[in-house]
DNA sequence: AGATAATCGAGACGGTACGTCACGTCTTCGA
DNA sequence: TCGAAGACGTGACGTACCGTCTCGATTATCT
């Protein structure tokens, strides 16, 4: 969906470059667009006509509006997310989650479900949309948890059901307020509790 | 969606009554469609020729595709799975995760999935799909629940979580095996055993 | 390219009947812009969006912009030139070929040159075009030759040339005058007086 | 069309100088392509992707397609077509128009269809066709009818009628046989020798 | 029985957007 | 400076569906 290397690009390749202004008007366009008039009303011609660019342009670098949407959305979530591991998981967690929820509240929240829903539709998105994003957040979490012992399979299922309800919010439209967030964390907190009283039970060999 | 009062149409009305055969058939139509090329290749053009039916005919009774799709796919959903209530939490809600799981790894998923991508983008579909489908699950589920003692606040928490991970497998295209049903219950069961363990530390008149 | 029977047709066709109003508007609307802007500037979207038709309204009666155009304009020379067999061929064809002369000096000029254009272009199009238009001419001229004693072999190599001159001088863009229709006729006649005298040697059955 | 003034050119100009090479394979591409899809699905990328040449430098020395196909054209038409003055004006005319009818039955047919075709519709290019190749062939056969006393005007008149009923064979994509060159020879002599009868009676000195 | 009224299949219609093609211009590198 | 490569804004292509609108035919209820 990118250039994948941007060095050897610079100097070898014949023709006229890439022009990057371009490609930004078209990543700030669909974002714009998508927030304010909703996904389903968003096209592509919309998008080229807003950022002042050719149809063609779009298509020649990008094969869906999805995918437009996508890396305008992954392009600007990097680092906006901070992960603190203070030692207090809860707090942590709860921290963590507050300011997801806090994000997926405003207009980027129409967006996150719009590419959600493009998940669903299409495979090949999804796996798009797993690499570019879903992975990096996913690794945000397991860095907060990662206070704590769990096997790999818990840890995971944990995370599921985390972004799950948040998930399951998006869908169904129930706010996402920091009260959530914070209530979320505690769930979570006492699942992980529960998992590692358990698996202290079943691999007792530390405590022999 | 439909008429509510079938009773004072059925006598009353004058010309010709509608046919319950066409509504059938768009109903199997579309469920078939979407099936087969996927919601984003649905169209009511194609419903009404593989229905065999004027596309009148369906902005007549439905106001969107998204409406046929779900009235199909609630309509052959009432009572396929069983909640039973047998004294042992775990075992009777990895049943019915089960049995959900079932479901959903088949065709029906791929209609799931659609109806739900239609949620996240349009907010009156979800209000719909919420009323005509999912607070029935949600009843499921809770009825389920209802074996142990649980805070309304928490229980509705815990199902946020369990359809949650399922929809976060649906989103990102990972099988709903009946093991990773069996161990979702599990985690759920471990989660309310703590809960109640707090609950119980939070409101200590029963202990006494 | 047309409707065949409009008996048949006016009764048992399902469905919503073809708007005759719309469809006039189209073919008024491709003569105004072909006489205005020029045929190679006609565009579909712009007959369609001059006449407040839908394109696609304009591809389901007409293959082509051309197909658009030659109805139109057949349309409208049905019985615009009048044919006249007063006895005196020389002033008969001076008459008719006047009349042709005049038609094509204005606006209408530019469309025939468009339609010869396609002719030359497109091998489908050259028969349709020979059959909704150009046949009628040559019968018209055939009518009016039709006062002389000639054989079918001369008769049609003089239409030839009669035309071909004509063609010619729109090719080149040199003017239609009537004073050239009216040398074209005598020119014509000229050589008609050779080939009669010709064939009168030839076949001297008459002379015995 | 091209630049006039190659003498200073050759010398003066800094820089690197017109590949020739490039020229011809752009003028042979364009040929090569109109004989094989035909001129409506010439595209200037198309010459240039199999002329193996930038868009740019057709750009540089053609001002459209037409233009290119014309000096093709007029390129390969030097010295084609022979004419000979024996004295006999019928065999004269007939072997000149034979090899015109041959050289446009073939492929080459197809293309001055082309520019035919592009004349009807540009005015300019009309011009431009007029002074590169129609000029040239029209003093062909004006060579071949010097050998008869003719007023000019007559004999202009007579060459678009000859010519005319080749374009008419053109258009009307009837086959350009030896069979039809050899009639219209005799048809235009005929005529020609109608016309010196009149002429002579106009105006008698001579016969004196 | 006849009038009235709603349904149905069919498909024309004005639109919007699609994804593609080619236009003519431009901007880079290498010769 | 030329030339190949190819990005760019532009505009038209021909197609797919949208949701609405007639048609004729059918099927009920209400005079």
């Amino acid at each position: 969906m990118e250039k994948q290397d941007d060095a050897s690009r610079k100097s070898g390749r014949p023709g006229r470059p890439r022009n990057e202004a371009t490609h930004q008007a078209v990543l700030e366009a669909s974002l714009r667009l998508t927030e304010l008039n909703g996904y389903s009303r968003l096209t592509i011609e919309g998008i080229a006509a807003e950022a002042g660019v050719g149809k063609q342009t779009i298509y020649r670098w990008w094969p869906s509006k999805a995918a437009v949407v996508l890396e305008a959305f992954a392009h600007d979530a990097r680092s906006v997310v901070r992960v603190r591991t203070t030692g207090d998981l809860e707090s942590d967690l709860a921290g963590f989650l507050g300011e997801v929820h806090a994000r997926f509240s405003g207009p980027r929240g129409t967006v996150l479900r719009s590419l959600l829903a493009e998940m669903l539709i299409d495979g090949e998105f999804a796996e798009e949309m797993l690499q570019q994003y879903l992975i990096g957040r996913v690794d945000d979490i397991k860095l907060v948890l990662s206070q704590r012992k769990l096997s790999t399979k818990h840890r995971e299922q944990v995370i599921e059901m985390i972004y799950g309800a948040i998930w399951f919010r998006l869908v169904t439209r129930q706010p996402l307020t920091a009260a959530i967030a914070k209530r979320l964390a505690a769930m979570a907190v006492t699942m992980i509790d529960g998992l590692q009283a358990t698996e202290a039970v079943r691999k007792p060999k530390k405590k022999a």
